[in-house]
DNA sequence: TTGCCTTATTGACGCAGGTCAACGCCCGCG
DNA sequence: CGCGGGCGTTGACCTGCGTCAATAAGGCAA
């Protein structure tokens, strides 16, 4: 029945040629090379660090460490989050394949939150200062990097604007469809795949308790607009989710 | 019964000496000059427009227009916000002088969010795509503005951590502690503040209605820990509000 | 000034979602 | 292969905040 699972049962720490390179990379149109052009992207490449692969529940980096790097997210699933003063976690997102995170560490040189993976993670390294030096010889990765910085702005606000006002059962949804959609980009299923995360963490980072969401769940199954299967979701009706994401 | 409106009735492009220059600006501690030295100013000073006094109520750019320019605040306040597909307006931040707004554009060319003036306010304009020719030459420019997109993620990350468990009480002390540590950057009192926003601004922008934040207002003053009176703020125990922020 | 209209306050009431509790089912470990 | 502990689901109940409504208090226009 389940078929599993995360590849990357990753090799030991030998010479460590855990990806050729970015130019090889099957992530590269969604990743950081993605504005750059051939001779540039081996530039960039060279300071790609290809070295780190997460077993489950590993962390990348805590909240308030040095800050050195930003991660390209290679395979696997990591969340993001952050430790209120009252000792309460709060998620504040998730990286899939393609996805860059740390940026929030940029600000004052110490990370703003503490990254885990959420199963076997491989992740490329991308040291800051390098990045910098390069991104001011290159317009292309300078501008794509502010652009990148941008996005995340533009993602955060879109969250926020969830939380502030939507019922959990838009929450829900608008996490599912955000899920599909970045699915899609990597060329993967946009109407089945498989929850990386547990319910205490889309709750957690919904503004939901696990009740609520596993509720929702329910609900949503019943109204024949998804099947649900432990962590395989099956979206039948994507209109009508991205319908209830909206209210 | 809508009225108004304004449109950018867009201010003289005479020689519009509103400002001397970045040099002598008393915000240039906080500002993008922060940190350049002298020779460096100047430079930055050239490409920086100060052409727009805008009134109350006045659009400094609008939701998915063509994005050219991040503005610094150099006197009043403003909100962004962004409407969401049902037509809901989202408060998504306020801008205080010395603040950079506008940020959220860059990642796709066209503004995320509307801008818009709580009182009258003038703005530096800085066009964005000289701002990148300038960075890619002057290295602290360039981390600066780094550090500024980022700065911004890990505030948005602050407000989705509010948003996403704290009680009213907390959310609206949050807000009053952020004013107030703002205040304080720029020398005005900590202590004593006008609002230039209105309570529907504020519920919106914490996940509120107007009438819970005006209760958490009266229930405040009554525990002494605020005098408020109509949209002057006095904080009595910034301690005590500091504490409640938390929880 | 007077009056009007927008903004703020306060009260009464209802409901979405939180809380508490019980239980079933994966899944990893021995 | 069986056992235990965490994860997920479901139900019953409770509560903080939203909703609706009425009134007050600024503030701007004329």
């Amino acid at each position: 029945m389940k078929l599993i699972v995360d590849r990357n049962e990753d090799v030991p720490t030998a010479p460590s040629p855990y990806q050729a390179s970015c130019s090889t990379c099957r992530l590269s149109s969604l990743c950081l090379p993605l504005a750059l052009e051939g001779a540039e992207i081996d530039v960039l490449d060279r300071i790609v660090q290809r070295s780190k692969p997460l077993q489950k529940g590993q962390h990348l980096y805590r909240e308030s460490e040095h800050f050195q790097s930003v991660f390209a997210v290679r395979s696997g699933t990591l969340k993001a989050y952050r430790t209120t003063d009252s000792g309460r976690e709060q998620v504040t997102g998730f990286y899939f394949p393609g996805e860059i995170l740390g940026m929030d560490g940029i600000g004052n040189n110490r990370h703003a939150s503490s990254a885990k993976a959420l199963e076997t993670a491989a992740v490329c390294e991308i040291p800051f200062t390098a990045l910098q030096t390069l991104s001011a010889k290159m317009p292309h990765l300078q501008r794509h990097f502010f652009q990148l910085m941008s996005r995340e702005i533009a993602e955060d606000q879109q969250l926020i604007t969830l939380l502030s006002k939507s019922s959990a059962d838009a929450r829900v949804a608008a996490l599912l469809v955000s899920i599909s959609t970045r699915n899609a980009r990597r060329k993967l299923s946009a109407i089945r795949f498989r929850l990386s995360m547990s319910r205490v963490d889309i709750g957690n980072y919904l503004g939901l308790t696990v009740e609520t969401v596993s509720r929702v769940f329910s609900r949503m199954q019943k109204l024949g607009v998804l099947r649900v299967e432990n962590k395989e979701i099956e979206i039948l009706d994507r209109d009508a989710l991205v319908e209830m994401a909206d209210a």
